[in-house]
DNA sequence: CCACGTAGGATTGTCAACAATCCGCGTCTG
DNA sequence: CAGACGCGGATTGTTGACAATCCTACGTGG
């Protein structure tokens, strides 16, 4: 354990704020489209307005707030374009992290953690817990990323991960077929096992297509319907 | 011109406060490793300490700073590790772009704004002007991203593109050869408008991999040196 | 001469109060 | 009766001051 013997606190309490807040969001605690109102929320965590407020300020940052001046905080509402842009990000993101792993002559590690992940996945699906499978096939994505050992491409995967779960939780309806989604996972992990970079972006890319086309062909609520050319002056 | 009768600051100050000193940061104002004093700063900016540490909040979120507890906060100094990390990030974030914008039936208007930023970039190359050249090469890549309509994928790049800036802004010396450099560009567009991707991708992976050895061959600083295995204990 | 403990100064972290702005509702007028 | 005006309540934006923590420098004892 290296998390022993350090500080009480050496992280600032804007990033301990940032995160409950944000797995909240991940949660489906706060739905999207909810305001969040500074003294409740404060008071709610046992903290002041300004360290809360800076913690906003990073989510804000990161995309997972809106901020409206003098109106509030809102929780962003992913539409449906929204749930495309994740996807393709994310897609950019985890095909660079794995073709970043597999240039690396160790993958063994990196194998093991997803095989844990998929263990998990793997006792959700047969639990029939669907909430602990979506936190399985996080974790596996995350380890990904993680095992790629870019920092940067780390920082986004975790937003990008959040949005997910954020449509995940929305829809919470829909149940993704448990055994695809598990034989999915599973080519991935050979492919990187395997060091087979063609298979590995094939697959993966179009395990994001096939969740897209999961999530939109259930919520197809294409968003406002604005007739923007059609108002008169 | 749309940006008329806006009320006077739509944008939170924060935000605007963010930007400023995020450019200050791109523009190599404060170098790399220094100290940022909250008091100072605000003064100079003419607001307080509450707006200004939000703004610090959001530039820690982007990873351009660095907080310490009770220290500080830093500008965040790239080695060479980070150097790699923010092209390969980009390779993924601008080739997802690229993609993106190839999917598209009507690529004149892109094509058009490349155009743009290529010719910013000869007049530069024939003035020598090389911070000048710095930017359209910047512009020029923001535009591309930016016209791919993906915003998280842009956001992410207008992180990844100042911390570019902050790489060369550190070696100023070091002359990009510019000749070789628009043509990389040019090619760039061209693949663009013919809709060639395959061209598109791997030019832009050696565009991206001449980046990164251009900086490493001049700044070879591998930071600390620190012989882990070889300390006694 | 070196190591330890301590005081000083400065900086950050946090808080509570003040000011500005916006939304909803009641009232008034054409 | 419909629309516009104005007011009250609530929320956000901002400010200044207070408390906690850390670094530096100095003095003391071994």
């Amino acid at each position: 354990m290296d998390s022993d013997l350090e500080p009480i606190s050496r992280r600032s309490t804007a990033a301990i704020i940032a995160d409950r807040i944000r797995s909240a969001i991940m949660r489906g605690t706060f739905p999207p489209g909810t305001q969040l109102g500074e003294v409740d929320l404060a008071a709610r965590l046992g903290v002041s307005r300004g360290p809360l407020r800076e913690a906003m300020q990073r989510l804000v940052a990161e995309g997972l707030l809106r901020s409206e001046r003098h109106r509030g905080l809102f929780v962003r509402d992913l539409e449906a374009a929204d749930v495309r842009d994740v996807y393709t990000a994310r897609t950019a993101v985890e095909r660079a992290a794995a073709l970043l792993l597999l240039a690396e002559p160790d993958r063994a590690p990196a194998v093991a953690r997803l095989t844990t992940a998929i263990a998990a996945m793997e006792a959700a699906a047969a639990a029939g817990d669907a909430v602990a499978l979506a936190d399985a096939d996080h974790e596996f994505h995350a380890e990904l990323v993680a095992a790629s050992g870019s920092p940067r491409l780390h920082r986004m995967s975790r937003t990008l991960l959040v949005e997910t779960r954020m449509c995940l939780a929305a829809l919470q309806q829909n149940p993704p077929p448990p055994e695809s989604l598990l034989a999915e996972h599973r080519v991935l992990r050979d492919a990187l096992e395997q060091g087979d970079a063609e298979r590995m972006t094939t697959v993966l890319e179009a395990h994001m297509a096939d969740a897209v086309a999961r999530i939109l062909d259930v919520t197809l609520v294409e968003p406002p319907e604005s007739v923007d050319g059609a108002l008169p002056a």
